[in-house]
DNA sequence: ATGAAAGCGCTAACAT
DNA sequence: ATGTTAGCGCTTTCAT
């Protein structure tokens, strides 16, 4: 037999002598139930293979008990991670969590449609809303909480790295180790990360004494490819420096490569510093030096605050913002004249 | 208003003036609607906001249109890209992708009973089916296809990468270079991904007439450290070796690294080849040579599959195996005695 | 072309 | 403690 129909609760009903109505109670753990039906009821349960049906369920109490996340992609590993913590503490209180890509912002508009508009789910978590326009089409309709990015608007929950330490402590890390002459790479100048970092470096070198030469910043992208593009047009300016600060490890690695086909050595010549700690940064050569972020702390916490949420729609805006921490590896070192 | 009540059909239907099954077909593209009708009820359903509650859709037709996709994480890169290509091709196709992450068997449990068994989804994605005894927690439940891994037991669809050429390719891209001595680390024995490499790597090394010494085969599992591990021991035990095959990136990228810290040379020394072509693999030092598979391919595909199944149950065991292709870089050369 | 009635599988509110 | 009656918001017959 192909598609069997599937069992209901009328029919365990049936086959344990009691009403539709018991059999909700004991699946729902009701206390209202003697002890001899509810053995009964169990038993045609099992004998049955009985499974309540999660849509009819959803149906009929008016919630879902599910939350979506929606990303630029899955595949990035810091993204995929914030999806991963936020969907194990999303679980441990008992929701549903679906994530979705959204690599542009038409998908995200046909995902907001599908996922929040149709009640799908009951909150929103949305990882890098400035990627685009996307944080525009995000009217209303229902709790929502930003993961990886500080909101703009103060009126939407976030849940986000320090960013504006992490670029002190990263400028600072050279800062300690003597550099002076140091470049930085950014990302986009669109998100308020890159912002972010960027002011960080800006305090640290202010509090040195240090001015800061535009000269030596770069603007990338977060690929390794701007990295390298980066150094290779610092080099052709003739500016000197003696130490990078990017402000992700992919682009450290692109810059590293560059460095190197310049004949330049690192950390002997040129101190690197990244951000991210991604996987394998410690097996580059020289392994990197980079600052850390607990980024499946950052979903949970976002998993979190928007459950809150839900259950608290009187909830004002809040904003969490996690610390980071300098992990030392070999691609900085003391500065040599 | 906090929670303002959502708009239904009827609330459609009395606006407009018309029956709410009227809205219904409008809302379903019915042809069997007058023009002017169509007019009004959608001038309703724009005045009002009214968007249709999924839930209730999928409860009334009895359709889920929903996949469910678990594996063991969401953050591994070759995962997640198996995911993200599942879902974009199950968009395309009208459903939704659900996917989650189970560490463990519990998880996997748990997992199947909420998405599969209560009817959440109408069909399996399962990456890396044995990846732990999961795979014997399929029972009967509706279609599956496995990602990622070929199938033990025929009945079970599959896509995968044609793991068997994988170590063939490998393997010969050595002998090409004039090696002989050429050692291998495998995944763990457990995986039938580790058996099929395995294999091809024996079947070129026969081809090419040349005896397998067993001492030259270490068992990792997958992680970088593992292959540095692997790398050491092989060293310690003083076998000679002019290359070394890597199932996989991340233990090529260990590999590297044991040998660099013996001040073996790579490639002058040793030649070390990976497989998967995983993120910045050509930013390593040396860049990686590698087997590419097109890891999205194999997503799109399962997806692909598992949506015929659905919709032919009758369908019996298929199983794909995609190509994969050799990527030259610097960490191989040629054999200089 | 449109409407009325029934029901998807369950829970909630009110009986008893 | 258990049963009865209504829905949840929609689609699917079947009328008209």
């Amino acid at each position: 037999m192909p598609t069997r129909a599937h069992i209901t609760i009328r029919e365990v009903a049936a086959r344990a002598g009691v009403s539709h109505q018991t059999v909700s109670r004991v699946i729902n753990n009701s206390e209202r139930v003697n002890a001899e039906t509810r053995a009964k009821v169990e038993t045609a349960i099992r004998e049955l293979g009985y499974i309540p049906n999660a849509n009819a369920r959803i149906m009929a109490r008016g919630i879902t008990a599910t939350l979506a996340c929606i990303s630029p992609n899955l595949t990035d590993f810091t993204l995929a991670s914030i999806i991963e913590g936020a969907q194990s503490e999303a679980r441990k209180q008992g929701y549903l969590l679906i994530a979705a890509a959204a690599p542009d912002t038409d998908t995200f508009q046909i995902l907001i449609a599908e996922l929040v508009s149709s009640r799908r789910a009951e909150g929103l978590i949305v990882i890098n809303p400035y990627a685009d326009e996307r944080y525009t089409l995000l009217s209303g309709g229902g709790p929502i909480v930003f993961a990886g990015a500080r909101p703009r608007n103060e009126n939407v929950c976030s849940v986000s790295l320090d960013d504006e330490s992490v670029g002190k402590m990263a400028t600072q890390h050279l800062l300690d180790l003597g550099h002076r002459a140091i470049a930085m790479i950014t990302g986009p100048l669109a998100e308020d990360c890159t912002a972010d970092r960027s002011a960080g470096y800006g305090t640290a070198m202010q509090a040195a004494h240090q001015a800061v030469d535009d000269q030596l910043i770069c603007i990338g992208d977060w690929s390794a490819t701007s990295g390298y593009q980066a150094v290779r047009s610092l080099l052709q300016t003739g500016a000197h420096f003696s130490a990078i600060f990017a402000q992700n490890d992919r682009m450290a690695v692109g810059a590293i490569r560059a460095l190197r086909e310049a004949n330049l050595r690192v950390p002997e010549d040129v101190s690197v510093i990244g951000v991210d700690d991604m996987p394998l940064s410690s097996y580059f050569s020289p392994a990197l030096t980079t600052i850390r972020q607990d980024i499946l702390s950052i979903g949970r916490q976002t998993a979190r605050t928007l459950i809150e949420m839900i259950q608290n729609p009187h909830l004002g805006g809040c904003h969490h913002r996690l610390p980071a921490e300098l992990v030392v590896r070999e691609s900085t070192a003391v500065f040599r004249g």
